[in-house]
DNA sequence: TTAAATTTTTAGGCAAGACTAAACAATTTT
DNA sequence: AAAATTGTTTAGTCTTGCCTAAAAATTTAA
């Protein structure tokens, strides 16, 4: 029976534990949840205490395999509140963070079962986030580049945006890009990474900031596929 | 930006003011939010430096005018999500309070009206309460009594519960006695106030226990109104 | 109108979680 | 290798909210 700021660290310490390799630092957890070094260093003694943090002392911790079930199951909470907050209350992408903030701390393995079965059980938050089952994995692991990374002249789709604070979210409106946005990377400058890509539903030619590539994950688009019908029937 | 734990304090003191002439007790709200008379006495002091509640010493609380805005808000919280538990998720009436208790604290004015909206503006939650309007005053002051004190041979239908805690409304359901449910009172029994009642689907004559009647709302049930054709048109 | 019983408040502690300032350890620079 | 910088922990304090035990006020009973 963790507590709200509890949950809110282990959370942190998942999120910065993707990717990076090895342990996570006292002060980026602290950023992460807006708090100082002392407090989180005094927080990372109680969560060792308690088993859900692997901590050595001046290098850092990592979540224990009952650190990670917890942190799990507050992400599956909050990604299925976002998706319920944006599809049956008609929020918009850059508003339900915040809210589902608060609502993933709502504690009943009924309540979040019965939300994810009336959500349809999907498998993508708002923001293009796997949302882990109901056993704490993530339900599909899918296949995305990020665009800065992407070869030139493919038939891209916009299928999820990383670390997507509120204000980037807004820009992305901005710029009019959204979940599904189709593009094709034209040209890259070597300059400083800025892309010019074309959309598939503009004519002119658009250039996209580093910052904005880097935090874009985006897959091949499936084009409708060619269906060639056999000119005799295959053999049984 | 009230605490958890004020705001349950607040709405304990919302429920124990109705009905109840004057101010409230600190030993019944201590009792009511599961705290010891000290800790309410406590929380009664801090209460009132905010200006939430007026305490006279040793003769109990009021809620002032923004202590009463702020439990109606969690009030209306409350009952908001109450029915989209029994509505949406396919919760039992029996089975939602506990975590209407949490979801109530979700601090959001803009996710409270967007619910309010989706659900359809009710009036009244699953046990029958009437749900407060964003301006924090009852949408509707419906006209009940309690079938300890209703009049025989007349067509009822229940329309709430009092106070209804989860066991009280489990055993409704052992009784067959849902919201909705029509009967009317055959014979009302002096020596401890137990009712024959008849229940319009079933034929039997039932007995009900006066723990169960005085904690029953009904209201006349509205037959279907017979439509008299004048054979003249009225004057206009 | 005293005396007994009940209710309420106060006193003294404790745990969680935050902060600032200071000490300490690790890493980088020089 | 020593010095400076950076990151982490410790020390000391605060607030909220809870507790038990004891004191004080109010209510009830004798
Ligand atoms: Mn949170
Ligand atoms: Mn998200
Ligand atoms: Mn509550
Ligand atoms: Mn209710």
């Amino acid at each position: 029976m963790p507590t709200v700021s509890v949950e809110n660290y282990l959370k942190a310490i998942l999120h910065l534990e993707e990717g990076e390799e090895g342990r996570v630092s006292t002060t980026a957890i602290a950023e992460k949840v807006g708090a100082t070094p002392a407090s989180a260093s005094a927080m990372m003694s109680r969560l060792g205490d308690r088993g859900w943090v692997e901590h050595e002392r001046y290098y850092g911790v990592s979540l224990t395999e009952k650190g990670q079930r917890i942190a799990m199951e507050i992400l599956r909470r909050h990604r299925l509140w976002e998706r319920f907050l944006v599809d049956h209350l008609g929020f918009e992408w850059d508003q339900v963070h915040e809210i589902a903030e608060e609502l993933e701390h709502v504690d009943s393995r009924e309540l979040v079962n019965r939300l994810d079965a009336f959500l349809g059980f999907p498998k993508l938050d708002p923001h293009g986030d796997a949302i882990p089952g109901p056993n704490g994995r993530f339900r599909s692991v899918a296949a995305r580049t990020l665009l800065a990374e992407a070869p030139r002249n493919l038939d891209l789709v916009v299928v999820g945006v990383v670390d997507g604070g509120d204000a980037f979210l807004r820009h992305l409106g901005v710029l009019g890009i959204e979940l599904g946005s189709r593009l094709t990377v034209m040209e890259r400058h070597s300059f400083d990474g800025s892309l010019h890509v074309r959309f598939a539903d503009v004519d002119e030619l658009q250039l996209l900031a580093p910052s904005v590539c880097a935090r874009l994950w985006v897959d091949q688009s499936n084009p409708a596929p060619v269906i060639v019908f056999p000119e005799n029937d295959p053999p049984s």
